[in-house]
DNA sequence: CGGGGCAAGTTCTCTGGAGACGCTAACTCC
DNA sequence: GGAGTTAGCGTCTCCAGAGAACTTGCCCCG
């Protein structure tokens, strides 16, 4: 009956991950250094090479660093996209809300990569919100400092918006929405809808991320004061970095 | 020179993760039900334990499934919460949210377990969002078929608020909007914010959760039309639920 | 019939070892 | 000096085994 003095203690891995951890969050272990790989882990603690895989593991799983095979583990920190002070778009400002994020993130780059626009038959989910068989879909890539974080799908009902700018890689001054006015469906009122966590799609590789890796996916319907759906807006990012949805002014 | 013919064949533990999955979201297997453990795995397709404890791995961190020690992996699967065909909520019902998504929901129980008001000296973060010292704070807890799924706290600042029906548990008809009304505070006008993938806080234990899950922060500030800041409303949730998030008319 | 205790079953933690695969940098050769 | 090659390093996958911790159902006893 001898009484266990270290009751319930933390296993073996999941210090190490701690210790490691605490490095990330105090700043002594940076951006994009490299973590103390396998054999530095299994020489310093005297543990199993599986016990060291396990503790990194754990950090891999939460977000904080990658695996990058034949090179090391790396840190993997995003900062905050966050706007300071109560500035906020107006609706019509909305299409421009990247310029101003440009100038309002303290000087990250968050930039956007690439624009496909196509038309496409409308998937069974598609067609649903859209009552429409054929959309338009606008596709843009996102980046910060390099980095892509976030793909953005918008579908427009093709019969709606054909033969408008909407159908063109540069929407013009006030973006889609302005657009979407121009046609006469304005004011647009919008429905969010939050999905965490899916199965990673095949999408994910756009976003340089391995396959499996979960996701967050924030779609937005935007509807006329009429109830008439003009657009269906599915944003994928990584699930892992913090970022700024929006920030409008109704 | 032999050229391997399974060329970047995916590896075992995957094929097994990819093979249990299909049967999770093919409903073959339903929330609730048992997967075949550790030992039938190994039996089933001759493999380590290692590898069949990593196949199971995938499903827990994609939120699929959950281990219960000494017991087995079950599958938990939440069908999304989703309001059907184009019903929204007027900023004034925003309040009223719940009610109606009880009846919308095709009824399963979306309720709220507890409700906890006082009033509190803020936090940086706080403080400075709302521009306060002193704040009240309204916490309450949803569950989905009685499983606790997320927390929302919203923080008032204390002088704007103070005596009012927001310091009660119940805000009466319309909700705490409403209340923001009578104060002359309306219409107000929110930004959105979502955090995703958070080391889990200690409020993970609030929602049943292990430490270290991974969860969902989403966070909306309102302001007047004037600019004041007048509610910081975070949500916390399971990142592995599907959650409507919201759903209103501007 | 209710309660306590036991045993089987299951996951959790960890050890030790091996080959495959990918990246990087040093080296060799032109 | 530039280009191609190679060796070392590090992660990835998988094996075999063992004790600890926990849950559950069953049996026995009162």
């Amino acid at each position: 009956m001898t009484e266990s003095p270290a009751q319930h203690e933390p296993p073996i891995y999941r210090r190490i991950a701690d210790s490691l951890r605490s490095q990330i969050l105090s700043g002594e272990l940076r951006d994009g250094d490299r973590l103390p790989g396998e054999n530095a882990l299994m020489s310093e603690y005297g543990i199993a090479r599986a016990t060291a895989r396990q503790a990194l593991a754990v950090l891999i799983n939460e977000g904080l660093a990658v695996p990058r095979r034949g090179s090391g583990v790396y840190v993997r920190l995003f900062r905050p996209i966050r706007r300071h002070g109560s500035r906020r778009l107006s609706r019509e400002q909305w299409g421009q809300g990247r310029a101003i994020w440009d100038s309002d993130t303290r000087g990250r780059a968050y930039t956007v990569d690439e624009v496909h626009i196509e038309r496409l038959a409308s998937t069974e989910d598609v067609g649903r919100v859209l009552d429409s068989d054929e959309v338009w879909v606008r596709r843009r890539r996102y980046s910060v400092d390099g980095r892509p974080v976030q793909l953005a799908a918008s579908h427009f009902p093709a019969d709606l918006v054909e033969g408008t700018a909407i159908t063109l890689p540069d929407t013009g001054p006030g973006g889609v929405y302005a657009r979407l006015g121009d046609l006469g469906y304005s004011p647009v009122h919008f429905t969010e809808e939050v999905r965490a966590r899916m199965p990673a799609p095949n999408e994910s590789e756009l976003l340089r991320l391995p396959a499996g890796n979960p996701i967050l996916i924030v779609a937005r319907t935007a509807y006329t004061s009429g109830g008439i759906p003009v657009e269906l807006n599915e944003m994928t990012m990584d699930a892992a970095a913090y970022v700024l949805q929006y920030d409008f002014d109704a």
